[in-house]
DNA sequence: CCTGACTGTCACATCAGTGTCACATTCATC
DNA sequence: GATGAATGTGACACTGATGTGACAGTCAGG
């Protein structure tokens, strides 16, 4: 009865966080689940790879020193994967390690802390990096092309006509919507849309999606149906994409 | 039962006031239950937080210095989440932290006073920013669509025919017509019109909203029944909405 | 005590949303 | 184009959520 504030808030933002310190990492994940994050943590750096490819995070905060893969080389690999590159990372290194701020910076953090910090400090500095990179994911409408979510009223408007969606659905349609061109993996889906451990067959996904499409596309007047906007990535995904290339 | 004077109408006002200082927080919120507002308290920053998402308030009050989470963090937080983005905030602080005045405007705080001031003061202020940010609570009536609803007499109108509620139904109806379109869960609807921590079953705020439907909705003259103006959100909860889809 | 207005809970009827299948299509590749 | 795998989609049974009438309890005012 009071997972209310957290279910109810419409976009669950997700931070992944990777400590090899196991007390750091429980604590700082503690707080970030309390400001109403979902959290996901890994403990050294090749988990973190491995999770923020399968989650697709908001964000991700990163222990400079870590067994089997440093925060830099971790940092470096997410940049260079086109689905995580643009995903915002915030570095945290002890001090000492000092002066590494730059190298930091050079690939590709977007923020760097210092230890020791506050788990406040750090809340703080993952608004404000979201509010920097990812300001849509503040925006109380998401849209794209001539389609209007609107996360209070649980609410889809497609060239001005309203949708009926399920739930499952405008799930879907939030998660797409939060990165347009992004392909999601049905793996992916089932995780966000339906939550991490539920069971159920990935062609699941493709029935949901297919009622989407219809939904978002069937014109109620007689006019022509909509383009789609939904594009399938054959053996990966689902993405949203105006102009589908035929 | 019928106290007839000009705070009348301010009755259904929520107001968060957060201060760790608990002599300050009951004196104010001493002053602003007589003033008519409905006050919730909270000691902290990160109580604040919750008691804002749960309760979705009018306005809030902020102290700059408290426990846990400090009010410009709070502020933060609260702009940046759809639902309470828009609720108004004053900030309150101690001399000395003057010139933060720039930050916390900065933040999105509405007004700002520094303490000391006189609790007359800060309920001019509330009704001030009230006034500038949500006229319509200011008003003696909330509208939408055909329906009509006056706080002052608590009586509710639709389509000019006076509509009959108990008092609950009518607590349920003046906060859908706070936010039209926002959905509320059973919860928040239990915190609101029930009072936070009164138990009862989720089952019963259906109940209550079958009947405020059938008194809204039927017509007393045999016409044909009025359009459903409340909808519900499968898995969410309800929401004023005209044109229905389907 | 009564009475009438309101409430909270149940029980039962419905219904919308889901998950799977099965079969139709499309696509990449040879 | 031929072929096997991946995807699209209508149909259907099922389940959990919601709508609502009925009923008993509470309480204020006679």
């Amino acid at each position: 009865m009071n997972f209310v504030n957290i279910e109810q808030r419409l976009m669950t933002i997700r931070v992944l966080i990777a400590d090899d310190e196991q007390n750091q990492l429980e604590l700082l994940s503690f707080n970030l689940t309390q400001n109403g994050y979902s959290v996901t943590t890994a403990s050294d750096g090749q988990e973190a790879l491995d999770r923020a490819e399968e989650l697709l995070p908001d964000i991700i905060i990163l222990d400079w020193m870590m067994p089997r893969m440093s925060g830099i080389d971790v940092c470096r690999h997410l940049r260079a994967m086109p689905e995580t590159k643009d995903i915002p990372i915030i570095m945290l290194s002890a001090r000492g390690e000092e002066g590494d701020r730059t190298l930091g910076l050079d690939v590709g953090a977007d923020d760097y802390m210092t230890k020791p910090f506050s788990p406040r400090e750090l809340v703080a500095r993952v608004r404000a990096v979201l509010r920097r990179s990812r300001p849509s994911l503040m925006s109380d409408v998401l849209e794209f092309e001539d389609l209007k979510l609107f996360p209070a009223s649980k609410t889809v408007e497609r060239d001005g006509e309203a949708i009926a969606l399920g739930p499952k659905e405008f799930k879907i349609l939030s998660l797409l919507l939060e990165r347009p061109g992004q392909v999601y993996s049905r793996n992916q889906l089932l995780d966000h849309v339906w939550g991490h451990g539920v069971y159920v067959e990935d062609r699941t996904v493709d029935v949901h999606l297919s009622r989407l499409r219809k939904a978002l596309n069937t014109r109620k007047g007689r006019g022509a149906d909509r383009p789609d906007l939904i594009r399938t990535v054959r053996g990966s995904g689902y993405a949203l994409m105006a102009n589908q290339p035929q």
